[in-house]
DNA sequence: ACAGTTTCCCGTAAATGC
DNA sequence: TGCATTTACGGGAAACTG
């Protein structure tokens, strides 16, 4: 009878944290014959919890009753909109309250609005309730909050089952990876091709068991570390989507990431590439990091050397866009000028092309000051020949451009640690 | 006989903000008899203003009543501490509180402590009070309030005079520039000299007028803007202070930092130095910013031509610590090898000995990738000959060297704005 | 000691009030 | 409309708590 809606955290609905305002809008959808009293809506949080459930209390801390109004926008129905905020209940009657067992993050809770009517003599009462919610304390778990309702929204079409993850059931492949795609076209405005999820489920499920039927569980999903991570799938994921939403929304949209890439895969795709190709793929090994691999010119005519930049994270990148990073990096290799390697977005989109329409300047031009912008770049040395000794001595032309281009401590730097294939 | 104190908010004691804690301690300075029942001590704020005074009202919302205890650390006499939480009463018996005249960083305020006893069948009244104090809702306020605070405690010895800043009384040049050197030693270590005392005398009261005994208006030191900036004379010095607290504590310490020095000072100090030598100066343009000054490589062999970076603020040194700016900045200009201008710290300190300590490395090792860092950079061409057409043709040699060194756009910017002097 | 969870609160942005 | 002030809340870090 009443349509719930459940607007909470920006763009998350179903999550809410405490001491946030959240809103939330109960709509009457019959058409009432014409009453001349006031029809007051009570919201009710966690009216019934499936019994014998051990888990943390809240109550509303604003006013829970509100008179339902004509609403403007649609054809004339009854309505309200509330705007709550929620509290922990620490003790109940002096007691402390315990946690149950499941993570605060799998703890299903609702809403319920009720309102009554006497109409000819006979009271109506009306009650409707929300989707299972989860209730958050810090933005920290707003992450895994959403896994939560993601797992739930794809596997079950009961509308309260708060007891759901008391004994998730497993995900397929086929729906989870369309899930997943679906995260990255609402938040990211561009959804993951059959390329990316198939790196994806490899990741998930091993080289052999990434078929469409495989089944995920909701602990390899979420709750388990990937082996020798310290994060999950869905963190690892999340911590990416994140990532293209603050820093890397136009190039994303663009295309200009492949970004689910394996190494095995990105070395079969570049190897026969003309050097200076160049794809950008996120960090496998650290939470929300993109980096470049590209084909380095290489001396002899034998493997493709590919070189990989360490990934850049949110903290490099508020300091500096990622297209101007692709514009302006350079590579002092050698005693050589320094040079960008990057020359072709793969397969062979000349890099102005693929990113001009990206680069910021960041020239802010204040009169009596010159201009002065950041450049990242990497120092790089020739392969040492083989069996050489384990310091190899520095060549002359090696040191002149690094006395000319860098300081002292820098050239330390690169002598001690060889980054070389 | 009590004595009340105040640490509150971090660092800034008499600074209060709405909805967060705040710690207060009273002791008892005479050793009562032993008494077998408890004292016990009341809070109340605001609990006499001077008549008709009006302005905002707060309320304690913690518990404002707790019992004395003995003093551990102490000789053994009774204290207690309150932990409260100011909240802001906008009704009063149903209507509005209006602002008074003073802004909110002029309005004083204070907090009363209260207790009794009996003994020997009489009954005793303590009362004791706090210094004034600011409330404010946001860090933003704590400038202003500091100020207040400040100029409080330079002009009046008396304990409690809420309408102070209904006519503040004027400060000696004398008196405010001590003052604003314990600012520096305090929060940042190291206080100012009587060189930089001096340029901020000047830049507050003009050149003729810097006398130990010219008055200086607390409008002048915090209301009104300086002339052509739209920030007061305080508001800029103490962003100053915060970005030297968040980023240049160390090189700070040690004396690098020349800082406040005007630009004719500037001119006349490296006039004469050799090209290379620079100095470190604040910006007075714009809040929180450092820039370096330098003296440039000059073809004709008249007038020094000296050289200031735009200014760094807290977002670029966030990104990449100033030491490691000075140690790798470079200038690219006029077709030849980049180089740092940087060379010899005024007056002829050699760059690395006056910040080798405070350079950071950047790297950071994670095996398969090379590591990236952020330099800072600037380009540069030379002076167009006089007389030249209005958009002076690019020189051969710079065109290659920025092709070499630049991408396309950047050419373009550094083409359409030529930055000499 | 430790991990999961909450609290604290700065600092930016938005909202509000005058 | 602009300015002064407050509110909102993300995000990092500290505090809490079994």
């Amino acid at each position: 009878e009443k349509q719930p809606c459940m607007p909470t955290h920006p763009q998350k609905p179903l999550i809410i944290k405490t001491g946030v305002q959240f809103t939330t809008k109960v709509r009457l959808l019959v058409k009432l014959p014409e009453v001349d009293y006031q029809l007051k809506v009570k919201t009710i949080f966690d009216k019934d919890l499936p019994p014998g459930r051990v888990n943390r209390q809240f109550f509303i801390l604003t006013t829970n009753t509100k008179v339902m109004d004509v609403e403007e926008s649609s054809n004339g129905c009854l309505s309200v909109e509330f705007r709550h905020l929620l509290k922990e209940k620490k003790y109940v009657n002096g007691t402390k309250v315990n946690e149950g067992p499941l993570s605060v993050t799998e703890e299903l809770h609702s809403l319920s609005f009720e309102a009554q009517f006497n109409i000819l003599g006979i009271n109506i009462d009306l009650e409707t309730c929300s989707f299972p919610l989860v209730v958050i304390s810090n933005v920290s778990q707003l992450p895994g909050g959403w896994a939560s309702v993601m797992w739930y929204n794809l596997l079950t079409d009961e509308p309260k089952n708060l007891g759901f993850f008391a004994n998730p059931p497993r995900a397929s492949w086929g729906q989870l990876s369309e899930v997943l795609s679906w995260q990255f076209s609402t938040f990211a405005g561009r959804g993951l091709n059959r390329e990316q999820l198939h790196m994806l489920g490899e990741k998930l499920l091993g080289h052999q068991a990434s078929h469409s039927e495989s089944q995920v569980s909701w602990s390899k999903f979420c709750k388990e570390n990937i082996p020798g991570k310290p994060f999950s799938f869905w963190m690892w994921l999340d911590s990416i989507l994140e990532l293209i939403k603050k820093h890397l929304l136009p190039i994303w949209n663009d295309n200009c990431i492949m970004g689910f890439v394996s190494k095995e895969t990105e070395r079969s795709l570049l190897k026969d590439r003309e050097p200076g190709t160049f794809l950008l793929r996120f960090s496998e090994s650290h939470l929300g990091g993109i980096t470049f691999t590209w084909v380095e010119q290489s001396e002899n005519a034998g493997e493709a050397k590919l070189i990989s930049v360490e990934p850049y994270t949110k903290s490099r990148l508020s300091a500096l866009p990622f297209a101007d990073i692709i514009r302006d990096y350079k590579v002092f290799a050698n005693g050589e000028a320094p040079e960008n390697p990057l020359k072709f977005l793969y397969p062979d989109i000349p890099k102005n092309e693929a990113f001009g329409r990206h680069y910021n300047s960041q020239q802010s031009k204040v009169f009596p000051y010159i201009p002065s912008m950041l450049i990242p770049i990497s120092t790089l040395h020739a392969t040492p020949p083989p069996c050489s000794s384990p310091e190899p001595p520095m060549s002359p032309g090696m040191f002149d451009m690094l006395t000319q281009h860098l300081s002292p401590l820098e050239i330390e730097t690169a002598m001690s640690s060889p980054y070389s294939e």
